[in-house]
DNA sequence: TTGTACGCGTTATCAT
DNA sequence: ATGATAACGCGTACAA
């Protein structure tokens, strides 16, 4: 099967010592041996068997992902980012999809305890922070999360800021009666809490009613919870989401019930995935830096295999308002003054009706 | 740093190789030492190092995925059908993106032939049918290709069918003027043969001035193909698409353009991708069974692991064409007609205008 | 400058 | 029923 360095060796007349040598590129070699050798690697197409090297050198060069779902849209490109820092520096990345479930996600942690692996990235955990605690004692853990386990090195979405910036955003434009749509497992607690605390600032009262929360956060959903929501209180005007899916749900939800977006309904998401410029009316979300936060996440993640110790970096990402047609901004007489007024950071303007303001918190 | 074999047979008080006997379940041993060894094991929560295992049985129990990239929606349903075959079967997969590079991907069936993977799956190659024999030669592969590599196993996509039918379903539509966008990449050619295929076989003439071709497929690609397009034929009533992220552009065109979906302009995609009944049309496309075709994908990797010898096994996937709004058909007199006289798989009814009709080719 | 010998953690073939 | 021993392919002190 493989050619090992016995065969190149041999074909080059030498000990696999001095071909281990010349491959690693380390101790004094004669040019004339050194030829030799490189010539019998080329002629063979000789490759390091990097298990072999591994079990010497306890690294296997190889780094797990742990996500809900690649489907969720939200992950493919982090994973894209991660996997690009990851190649190159010259690992490899092991795709592991949890099905949104903490059972799965734990009997990952098990399995890649044998697969030796370098490292373990989770983002979007289902796990609490007692079980994240007990995976850092096992794993060099670099996760995406809004808990604080120990042990670990994690960066933050800081999901409750952005969810009290898309609902301060609704409270500006004069909005009054805003619900929102959350979920129960994972960072959905916190982002509520960022929804609540927008209308206590504003000293509005909260109200069980105007909340609805889902137990995965699909369009699906959205819209079964949409439909709960506005039928019980046909006052909201507006309604804040835990993610853009949900947001489109939501949409869908109106557009079946006769309410018109965003004069009857103000919408916003969170994530700023690619639909969310591509559905109609163009969705108004926080955005993610999603593909920067897949690097960043590798490089946390090399830092901390790089550390003997534990690493306990812990990083922020925050998100951004983007302003497009759902939230009914642009409709608003205090719209230019608020673009005026707003630092500014970039304004992403495309075809038609894609176009897009960005603000900086 | 991990408990290892050594460690239980001492706590147990046994042998290495009786610890590797219970471990692995073979050979006869006393229920007496089964038992000590199983509490030596529990004790010290050791975990077989799966690298020296592999290192010994010449098996990696890991395969690898290539596609061009993850953040094309084509791509994370066929990962995620991979994965979950994969991990019911024991198997890691470690996922490569070759960012639409024919370079990254040869780069990558090189770094693979080091880290020892027991097989290789690619989906959406950018290699020739050479270069894919020449890599066939190195790995078990298994691909997703409409080529025909020999010495791997291959599933075929039959795009050229798939636009066969889409674009005769707009001629039956009564279209004339059909313009093509199509990809100069991948599987692009084949399919604007089946475009072409069904022009002529109504007896309609070929212009090359009613086909674009891209070199990525992405909606801001599809846009500018279709401005082109449009620019110089504004007599083209329809157009049909290498994918639905194109078809997205022509519908974005045509909103910049002024003109109509469907009733001046008539847009069927390929893939059916979510996005597909999101946005406004909603899109009739070519549907691919993407999270089935992953599963088929890592089962025949399975068998080809499983083979000893070459296994040049050869199964095919067929598109289907699902009806909804930016082909016109609903507003079409013969709809009705078209509707009873196909053999209607299924109908997908959901929310509001999401509805959509399946046919069977 | 180059070769020898041992270890990484496991499996598997022999004995005992 | 259990234990010693030799691989698997490579890295690396240490010796030559």
């Amino acid at each position: 099967m493989g050619v090992t360095m016995r065969d190149v060796a041999q074909q080059a007349g030498v000990s696999i010592n001095t071909v281990s040598r010349v491959v690693n590129g380390y101790g004094e070699i004669s040019d004339a041996t050194r030829l030799r050798v490189l010539a019998a690697i080329e002629d063979l197409d000789f490759r390091p068997n990097v298990l072999a090297r591994s079990l010497v050198s306890g690294k296997s060069l190889s780094v797990a992902l742990v996500i809900p779902e690649i489907t969720d849209p939200f992950f493919p490109e982090v994973t894209l980012g991660v996997e690009s820092i990851a190649r190159s520096r010259g690992y490899s990345v092991l795709l592991c999809n949890t099905n949104d479930s903490p059972q799965q996600e734990l009997e990952y942690m098990d399995i890649l305890a044998g697969k030796q692996v370098d490292g373990i990235m989770i983002c979007g955990s289902r796990l609490n922070e007692e079980q994240l605690t007990a995976s850092a004692s096992r794993h060099r853990l670099a996760v995406v999360t809004s808990r604080k386990p120990s042990g670990a090195a994690v960066i933050s979405l800081r999901g409750e800021l952005g969810l009290f910036q898309s609902t301060s955003h609704l409270l500006r434009l004069g909005h009054r009666i805003i619900g929102h749509i959350g979920t129960s497992i994972g960072s959905g607690a916190e982002r509520t809490d960022g929804y609540r605390r927008a209308l206590l600032e504003h000293n509005m009262p909260l109200d069980a009613e105007r909340e609805a929360v889902v137990a995965r956060a699909t369009v699906e959903t959205g819209r079964i919870a949409a439909r709960t929501l506005l039928g019980r209180r046909s006052d909201i005007t507006a309604v804040t989401c835990f993610n853009d899916l949900l947001a489109i749900g939501v949409v869908q939800a109106c557009a079946g019930l006769g309410r018109r977006i965003p004069d009857d309904v103000a919408v916003v998401g969170f994530d700023d995935i690619d639909l969310a410029s591509l559905v109609t009316p163009t969705l108004t979300t926080m955005h993610i830096p999603r593909f920067h936060l897949g690097e960043m996440l590798m490089e946390l993640m090399l830092r901390v295999i790089g550390d003997k110790g534990v690493h306990e970096e812990h990083l922020y990402v925050d998100p951004e308002l983007v302003v497009r047609e759902s939230c009914g901004a642009r409709g608003h007489p205090d719209w230019p003054t608020m673009q005026a007024t707003a630092e500014k950071k970039e304004v992403v303007t495309s075809e038609g009706s894609a176009s897009s303001t960005v603000f900086v918190p």
